[in-house]
DNA sequence: CTCCTCACACTACTTATTGTAGTAGGTATA
DNA sequence: TATACCTACTACAATAAGTAGTGTGAGGAG
């Protein structure tokens, strides 16, 4: 699983993955199962239509790269996402979390707090509980 | 300036740029002024030698992406980066900061508190008053 | 005044990533 | 046996980044 890029201007999964792929795990994580690449084509088609084989070439990678699994069955093949959704974002946050700290520092520390304000004040509530509750485990 | 991606796997300038044009802008921000080509490409040659053409492209493309200006005078070209080391570093932590807490928002706190103190436990002081100074403004 | 040198512009090739899809091949079923 | 389907392999386009060759124009040497 060698995640690398966090991109700026997207968001969401487009952060990790490029547009198809996005979509793709989308599905993968949305599925209560594992599924097919017919399956996964089925449920892009609703906005356009893209060649299966586009399908299995992007999923087939996705596999290479470790994020997803395939299984082989009588006919063919099924797959499903290694981690779920939330393990994954769980991995990225906290992989993102501890590079910015370690890139910047005191820096981001400043951001931190006005971040924390602009995009919901509770979180600095939160944030200081956090912080206590640390401090008095020592 | 279109910043795009932070990596994950690299530390320093090498999570925004390449590595010939991390290694580029070392030597632009180290330089006291406007330099030219010719000045890059010989304190790049302390490692291994690289083309005139080469540096010439990659700092021409730094400065398509508004990374660097560039200046005539008679005979040649100078160039500049267009933010000091320390804006373009600030710009990049408020930027990802930003992000990361509206992409994870309060699974990134959690983070924040152990990441924090793994790197720095000061840090956790640090974060602790600018949360008292926010609320008490307010 | 002519010619050479040098710096810049333009072009191109390479690798990697991602989106896209055609073709080939094997197998099960009609 | 023929066909329908699924998978594997291959390939091409675009973008980013590293690398460098060729073309060109202008200033200095003689």
């Amino acid at each position: 699983m060698k995640m690398q890029n966090f991109k700026f201007q997207s968001s969401g999964l487009g952060r990790f993955f490029g547009p198809l792929e996005a979509k793709i795990m989308e599905i993968l994580w949305t599925a209560e199962s594992e599924i097919t690449i017919k399956d996964v084509q089925h449920k892009l088609d609703r906005e356009k239509a893209i060649s299966f084989n586009t399908v299995m070439t992007v999923m087939n990678r996705l596999v290479e790269k470790g994020i997803l699994q395939k299984r082989s069955l009588i006919r063919s093949f099924v797959y499903r996402p290694v981690m779920t959704r939330e393990a994954f974002m769980e991995a990225q946050s906290k992989e993102l979390t501890f590079d910015l700290i370690e890139e910047f520092g005191s820096q981001a520390v400043v951001h931190m707090v006005d971040a924390l304000d602009q995009v919901d004040p509770e979180l600095l509530d939160r944030l200081e509980q956090k912080i206590k509750e640390l401090k008095k485990d020592r």
